[in-house]
DNA sequence: TGGCGTATATATACGTCGTATACGTACACC
DNA sequence: GGTGTACGTATACGACGTATATATACGCCA
């Protein structure tokens, strides 16, 4: 179920298939001229690419969660078997490193098609966008957590890489020197990363329960104990958005970063 | 490969057993009379429980991994099979989230040693704490992000809860409201959880590369792009430690905390 | 002391997973 | 027009989570 719907159908040849179904056609069949679509211009029609598999994987994540995203799975979404993946990602893991990737693809476009800012500025421009990317994959974001405890620094993503070398060039032109340049850097990403898993925690819930008091299943809380919790549960389960994100950003960077005037 | 290498070879009776199988003994034994342990006095000598299950969970996950941690591989540590961990944790899901739980069980133990103290001393001293049961089992902390993001609020364990509460009555008797109350609770919750993933992130490298150069495998770095983050990379590799989670505490509190005069 | 219900652990089986290996097939280039 | 190579398929294996049915031992009441 649910059409790929996202690749435009260009293929080089003209032929529109013979069905829906990718598979079987098997052998020679039966004396016809036409080649017959084989091998390698399957994929739903269209060789496959790095790009293909990484945004089909991220489609899939983002409509099934992650624990659907399976070579097998990612394969037949793509019209294609499971093995034919290995070509665009050494395994399970460097394709989930791959969604990372994409994730952080993103940001970059649409850094790039807002307006840079300078300094401080910049700072917040790039933490909201990141943000609002979050928002907008939330079940590819654990994979932002688990993957960077998963891989040394120098093994990340080159647009993760790009993101931090940013970051560092806003604190460095800043006047940062490099000790202050790290402390920033490493409060930077940690409350980025750390308001944003928050931020989604509270709004993991029941979806076919509107009434907010129950939407994070409060009647299952021991009445007695937790009174406070209780209470406040509702307030926990919408959060801040971007305000709290920018607000918590300034006071560490005032706090961090007390040497360049631009910061 | 690898002795499981822990639990005291008690036995409640002397026979010793016909081999290091557990398993195939079947049906009447040839009119032994010994009733040759069966079933429930299994579990490498002793019941199972709960306790037992978690912790023979976590001490694998700590030795080998998460990706170690198999329904049949906790079993075969615990000398049995895997179905009789589902009486004792509903599934893979739920022994996760028993990590999670055994992992605050254990803050709240430290957290008991040590004495209490009020206010923001006490926020500090709990951050800390939780620092160091991270930095106890770093290859567990990605369940906290993880599982935070796949379960409700109120399906938490119960010890995650109680630490929400505490940190909730601390923000209350300082005298904050409501609303005031949560943004901190979300701030000081964000913090600590982004601190220690980026911490830990910092500390995943090849173990077998002494040089400190090359720990994080600077040498695949871009070598013209990404000059700032070359430079920076040993700096990044060891972070702040405690400081830098007090440091950045305490910029939050001071930010989102300014009614309650003990905070 | 004996028998039984219930908690406990086993045995078996199914479908899916990641992936190693071997094989086809079509395109690019001479 | 033939051929090397990149691309995708086919098949297979072992491990995984877990549903279901079964065997065993302990607690309790007589």
């Amino acid at each position: 179920m649910a059409e790929h719907a996202d690749g435009p159908e260009h293929v080089d040849g003209p032929e529109h298939a013979d069905g829906p179904h990718p598979g079987r056609g098997e052998g020679q069949d039966g004396g016809g001229t036409g080649p017959a679509r084989r091998a390698s211009d399957r994929g739903r029609y269209g060789r496959l690419s790095r790009e293909r598999v990484l945004a089909s994987a991220l489609g899939l994540v983002d409509r099934e969660g992650l624990s659907a995203l399976s070579m097998r799975r990612l394969g037949a979404e793509l019209g294609v078997e499971a093995m034919a993946l290995y070509r665009y990602a050494e395994g399970k893991d460097a394709l989930l490193d791959g969604l990372v990737e994409a994730l952080h693809l993103e940001l970059e476009e649409r850094l790039a098609a807002g307006e840079p800012r300078t300094g401080r500025a910049e700072l917040h421009r790039i933490a909201g966008t990141f943000h609002d990317v979050c928002l907008a994959h939330p079940r590819a974001v654990p994979l932002l957590a688990t993957r960077m405890l998963a891989v040394p620094l120098a093994r990340r993503p080159l647009a993760v890489l790009r993101l931090h070398e940013r970051v560092l060039a806003l604190l460095t032109a800043a006047g940062l020197d490099e000790e202050r340049t790290v402390a920033v850097f490493d409060a930077y990403t940690a409350w980025l990363l750390g308001y944003v898993l928050v931020e989604l925690g509270a709004m993991v819930d029941n979806p076919e329960e509107t009434d907010p008091a129950l939407r994070l299943g409060l009647h299952r809380m021991p009445p007695r104990e937790l009174p406070l919790l209780r209470s406040a549960a509702a307030a926990l389960a919408d959060p801040a958005g971007q305000e709290g994100l920018a607000a918590g950003l300034d006071a560490l960077l005032d706090r961090f970063a007390t040497q360049g005037p631009r910061l």
